[in-house]
DNA sequence: TATGAATGAGGCTTCATTCAT
DNA sequence: AATGAATGAAGCCTCATTCAT
């Protein structure tokens, strides 16, 4: 009885985990296919076999869901960002690295958006915080000297613009690498460094 | 008697157009402090001191409301964004100018945003062409030399995303002026560039 | 000033009678197009150039235009089944000439009904009238020996059904000629009847 | 626990039908107090005491609920008439049988429609059917010679017509079978027979 | 009389959520 | 834990009608 049990209850918790990816991957799609804004938690059930009750055992809300997607995105980002960096030796690299593994993501993700819906914006804390990281690194740089001083908040939300509006370019078929070169080129010279830019 | 029909005329179409500004009102305001996807119709009309079956003499749905708001600031910034434009004589005035006005602009309008809502984009492709027209006189300076060749949607991306970040930064409190020399000192020089740029 | 008047109020009395028919005319039309039941005063109006306010100068409700509608059909019936009857001889003469008028008038106003609407019967107390003066005429036959005595309501339910049923297949395209043979066949031998009636 | 699960989900389930007949239930007797076209989903919904979303986990709009109490009519009504056509020996009986149980039908259903209201038929195509398959018969009657080659269609329409306008009358208050006597008599012999007829 | 915008009641429908099974 | 029907609040929208012009 012990061991049917047993069983019993790692049949269940397979079953929990997978309902719960179940409901994220409904909420991925209809997220994808109809906004945020318009999508309501009936759409995500019923982009589900789970019975509406089911739901409210794993979230409260589509809200819930959102939060929950987005640091999903945030678990997948953020290593490979880190990773980019740690790898780079340069200054060049370094953004190099960093702008492409976030096109690069951006092309895994892409995903149709509902023409005329109202845009949103991935960018929750965690997804940001990647670009945070980015900046604490700038921050070293800037403290050894290699960077000059400047505002670092403005060098975040600058790069976090960049980065953001080349990966609409990239969801739109431009490719991760030139728009990486494009947007380390701009950070390191300034329109006058596009010219060494081979397209 | 024409002078009375043309009062009788116009009196209502000033109510008209009252009507339609304190629907726009209403618009802005619940759309600041609930955010888009939260608002409804009713709560519009409830900002509103109108009967609910007059809002939809004007609007159809609060995308409509939304969108009539997104041109309505197109309408401001773009002929200030040309104005900037047209008054610089140097690629720097020419940017920096566009920035400052941008910026002065997002101080302007700053409003609330409730924590913890999806955060939204103003950009509607009204607001977008203002920078596209920016970007047509990069294409001449490029016609003539002042600026390397480039990918101008690549560009174009970069100063969006840069300008409306930044543009958050402002809201938050910090200078158009330090945001606009900010912006200005990457686009012409990159990171180097910002050692020579007082705070 | 009188002069002007008059003519003023002449071209006033043609457009009032102008304004009734042409929501008269937008009635015929929904009802045909959407079924009585579906129709609203909104729809009425829409159909015609008119504003909204102008119907009420005409009519209380969409039941009130319908009603009129339907006195508009007895108008035009009632005289011509009179006529019919009127010009018969034989008893035969008398039901075919009846049921030819009557069909002959379905063919006319025959209209496409929305599939799936829910069907209406056009049979106001006008139209059944026209079935009414018949019954009179056929009463003064019975007492007149011509008849066999009867219940004259049934008869007259038995006419108003068969009259009734049959328009519908002339509405779908059968000749009202032989529909009339048939409905008078029937009443006068029934079944064996029919043998002797060249299709 | 089989026994169990079973109990529960026919309690389920039989909460389900009640729900659907007792909605059911306030539509007949909405559509017979008010009128089809007058009737609104709340009409049916207050006459009720379910809950207003529970009306539409069972049917779409009024028009469904009007649909689903055709095709229960249709039910009733189409085995009766079936059984009265099997269960004949000769013609007269044949048609007798059928219209008595029509008529016997109409009788137990009578409800009082709203004076001044429109007329509805509950005439489906499933209602119809039943004389469709009277057709059918009369189709092999034809063939056997039994009776004379005719147009079945206008037959079909004659039966349909006088039996619907002749329940009318029993809905009156008329009897069925003086209704069915008068009936019979007018298809086997038309006017002339109903001297035959006892009143 | 004609107009057509304003009104607000109220019909239609979906929603989030509960809860008995 | 899963189910899915029931709930009723509440959003959406149209409607009939009024009334100032």
């Amino acid at each position: 009885m012990d061991a049917h049990a047993k069983t019993a209850r790692s049949r269940r918790e397979l079953t929990k985990a997978q309902n719960r990816e179940t409901i994220l991957a409904a909420g991925r799609q209809v997220f994808a296919e109809m906004g945020f804004a318009a999508v309501t938690v009936r759409d995500i059930i019923r982009a589900t076999p789970l019975a509406s009750g089911t739901f409210y055992n794993y979230f409260k809300s589509k809200e819930d869901v959102y939060l929950a997607l987005r640091d999903e995105v945030a678990l997948t980002v953020r290593p490979r960002l880190r990773a980019a960096r740690q790898g780079a030796e340069t200054a060049e690299g370094f953004l190099f690295e960093s702008f492409l593994a976030f096109f690069r993501f951006a092309a895994e993700s892409s995903s149709e958006q509902p023409t005329g819906a109202v845009r949103f914006r991935m960018d929750s804390p965690e997804v940001v915080a990647g670009f945070g990281e980015l900046r604490e690194d700038i921050d070293t740089a800037v403290a050894q000297g290699l960077l000059p001083a400047m505002d670092t908040g403005f060098l975040t939300a600058a790069l976090t613009g960049v980065a953001f509006e080349l990966a609409e370019q990239v969801k739109g078929g431009a490719e991760p690498e030139s728009a990486s070169r494009f947007a380390t080129a701009i950070f390191l010279g300034g329109l006058p460094a596009l010219s060494r830019q081979p397209d």
